[in-house]
DNA sequence: ATGACTAATTCGATTAGA
């Protein structure tokens, strides 16, 4: 079960990149974020035409989530739990049923949370928290679950080209950093660190400053896994190279493999 | 020290992103 995240930066900016790599690439389950859309405007004829389920979160102009999957897709669920006022589109999860196993797949958004001190940046570590509570509720299920997204973090120096350009910046603070330590403390495994020690490997590049050319990047879109998911860890890796396609999203798409 | 890109909202200029 190939299972990809994928941060397109607006559905409307960017339906031919996405039906183009879903075309080519053909994720099982797509986990989309800042789809910047109402669910009923979403384009989910286009993309029930390449054989995908199509579940959303969305919002009108920022943020919003998606669950495409070539797969069933059983039990979704809309919004992170613990917050019934918070009305941003951040989080949706569903099941989906493998040939030989089913897997919990969990899509978020996290909050920027720039600039520090403020209100995001408050708002960005309550989210967190509340994550936390519900990671602890899903771990219980002893499941393979897989909790994918834009973290808004980079976890480790190695993670960021320039990390002194970071220090200050809500992405690379320590209070963002711990709290995904804290996460990963709940018994959580993020992916591609499973497969590989390698420096340098980024999820993100500015549309800015000539980031991609200088390959400033950070690497802030993951995948982590509970244990019973990393048991079923064929490979993680990203997709760097649809940062230098046609009207690329300034993210691009990263990926795993389970055996199931 | 600042602004630089891009998208969405809504058709000009602002907000947000990271």
């Amino acid at each position: 079960m190939k299972i990809a995240t994928y941060n397109i930066n607006g559905i409307r900016a960017r339906l031919e990149t996405v039906t183009a790599w879903l075309s080519e690439q053909s994720p099982d389950v797509a986990l989309l974020q800042e789809i910047k859309i109402v669910d009923e405007a979403f384009p989910r004829e286009e993309i029930e035409r390449l054989g995908y389920r199509v579940a959303t979160h969305g919002q009108k102009g920022f943020n919003g989530v998606a669950i495409l999957s070539r797969l069933p897709l059983e039990d979704v669920i809309r919004g992170l739990p613990g917050d019934e006022s918070d009305e941003q589109s951040r989080w949706i999860e569903g099941t989906a049923i493998g040939d030989r196993r089913a897997v919990r797949v969990c899509c978020l958004y996290l909050p920027n949370g720039n600039p520090v001190p403020g209100d995001k940046y408050a708002y960005k570590l309550a989210w967190m928290r509340r994550m936390r509570e519900r990671v602890r509720q899903l771990l219980r299920s002893e499941e393979p679950i897989v909790l994918a997204g834009d973290y808004n973090v980079i976890p480790e120096p190695r993670d960021v080209r320039r990390p002194d350009d970071w220090r200050e910046d809500a992405l690379f603070r320590p209070e963002s950093r711990a709290a995904f330590r804290r996460l990963e403390a709940l018994g959580l495994y993020d992916a591609i660190r499973l497969r590989t020690q390698a420096p340098n490997l980024y999820s993100f590049w500015d549309f800015q400053r000539g980031s991609w050319e200088r390959d400033n990047g950070i690497r802030i879109d993951h995948h982590l896994l509970t244990a019973q998911a990393a048991d079923l860890l064929r490979d993680a890796w990203i997709e760097r190279e649809a940062r230098g396609g046609a009207k690329p999203s300034d993210h691009v798409p990263v990926w795993i493999d389970l055996d199931a």
